[in-house]
DNA sequence: GTCTGGAATGTAATTATGCTACATTCCGCG
DNA sequence: CGCGGAATGTAGCATAATTACATTCCAGAC
């Protein structure tokens, strides 16, 4: 996640023209006021033209007073505590714990902000019908890949995995055109993926990605669910670059189940059966 | 502080007129689109004039739109507030998804007040020394398992994985004092694994469960980090509990990596290093 | 010094937005 | 069946946000 607005107005105040800084130096130093203030009322404050007040805005990478409002508001809420805290060597094991908790919690509520964005009914209308999914990840990701089989399988849709570069190709290379590739990868660079999604594309299947919405991967795709281009360097990055993935494949299985067939209540009875028991005790295989 | 917008939205939900109701509904199932929206998006999106979105910001306790706006950007930010719905079959896709997300953070919202409480100190104190670590878990809890291992193995220690029981039973006959078996179990009820960790146990070795605090697996663990017995029986329980599972391991693995040896600070530099680039591009394995 | 070009800023007009006053519809009840 | 009050919509108004354009300011050239 970006630096918050606030700190982000601090740093760039010097490169700025002199009335802007003074617009910048108001906000920064009213935060509360500046809240509720419209466009007239901040640049009376700062003493200086309305126009200048969005220029200001635009400056700061925000399409407009609206937006940065909507900034505002988000870092003024947005405890420091779990945007910036990183894991300190002089930590305890208890309070590194901690962290790591603020910080998973932390990824999933920035991930909320954008799930509505997320094109969860065009991934629906295109696994509704497929013949098969396909689920490809390299190392890490494939962790993530071989828990999401274990889910979507339920639904009765055949599913296949692919977790090394070899099997991959060999799945795209004889794709089909009701074939729904599910494609999870925290850089998305990796060509041996990006090229397999390509062909696999190029024949006619639909490729879903969870990935970087800037990576080759992305452009690749046919739907794209992005793990935040996040700009946090922290520690925890990739743990939690899984945690939203997870969450993300969670969510489209479970939009998925609703949707399926005219049984749609059912089909969702019998999620809720096989999620709540996943472990049916005298069970040997499961 | 004021319930969030959000469940004040949900609770009054009935009280309001047919119109007024329609657009509670709407925002809550969209809260994304909704902080960008204008006055004229939502009243069509909810398919009501303006004024009614107007009487219903009023209704809501605001002074208006811009007011509304704003709880509901604050709202989206703080991460304790979540709605505890549960999925209807009535849903769409998109507000299925957003239900999912929700319920996640809830679970690790919860799960952060229990994290203070766990042994992570001990769990830490006991791994620091160990000769090897061996991940046991059936099933799904599978999926952890190997995530975790995948994690562990990069401080140096040797880690095994136990996927099944026979692999299982056989990592216990021959545990030793010095090793630490960690066990994952949703329900924590599996005979062939709470009796190897019982034989692993009765042979010296450390056994730390991740499974609900009553079971019996918890009973013969020596220590216990519980996804704890949650009380909420909706769709999402086994999903989040894995990633409750996740989060803790997450945690645990960065407490240790900070604790072991003297060098704590290159030990998180290279978990530092390791854990930003997952990937390198030009490597294959990976 | 003063002329010139370009950036910085402000003025005034334009558009969109949030809001209000009033008209209409709807619905329960005598 | 018609009355009265709540619920909702229509149309218009005021303000907010944005744009287009004019003015000012300042650095460097001559």
């Amino acid at each position: 996640m970006q630096p918050s607005i606030d700190t982000r107005i601090q740093q760039r105040l010097t490169d700025l023209s002199r009335s802007e800084r003074l617009v910048g130096a108001w906000i920064v130093a009213n935060m509360a006021e500046a809240i509720d203030a419209s466009i007239q009322e901040v640049a009376e404050a700062a003493g200086v033209s309305q126009p200048t007040v969005i220029r200001f805005c635009r400056s700061m990478d925000t399409s407009g007073f609206r937006d940065l409002r909507k900034h505002l508001i988000a870092a003024q809420h947005r405890p420091d505590s779990y945007s910036h805290n990183d894991v300190e060597v002089t930590d305890g094991a208890d309070s590194a714990a901690a962290k790591v908790v603020e910080s998973s919690i932390r990824a999933l509520v920035d991930l909320r902000a954008f799930v509505g964005a997320m094109p969860f009914n065009e991934a629906v209308r295109a696994m509704r019908s497929a013949r098969q999914f396909v689920f490809a990840g390299l190392g890490a990701s494939g962790h993530v890949i071989q828990d999401a089989r274990h889910k979507f399988f339920r639904l009765g849709i055949p599913c296949g995995t692919a977790l090394d570069a070899q099997t991959i190709r060999q799945h795209a290379a004889i794709a089909q055109a009701d074939e729904v590739f599910i494609a999870v990868s925290h850089t998305g660079n990796w060509p041996d993926l990006v090229e397999s999604m390509a062909v696999a594309r190029g024949r006619g299947a639909t490729v879903i990605a969870f990935t970087d919405p800037q990576s080759a991967l992305a452009d690749v795709a046919t739907l794209v669910f992005g793990s935040h281009p996040t700009e946090d360097t922290s520690v925890f990055t990739p743990m939690t670059s899984r945690l939203t993935q997870l969450t993300l494949l969670d969510a489209l299985q479970v939009a998925l189940a609703l949707e399926l067939g005219s049984a749609a209540e059912e089909n969702l009875r019998q999620t809720k059966l096989a999620l709540a028991n996943p472990q049916p005790p005298p069970n040997k295989t499961h």
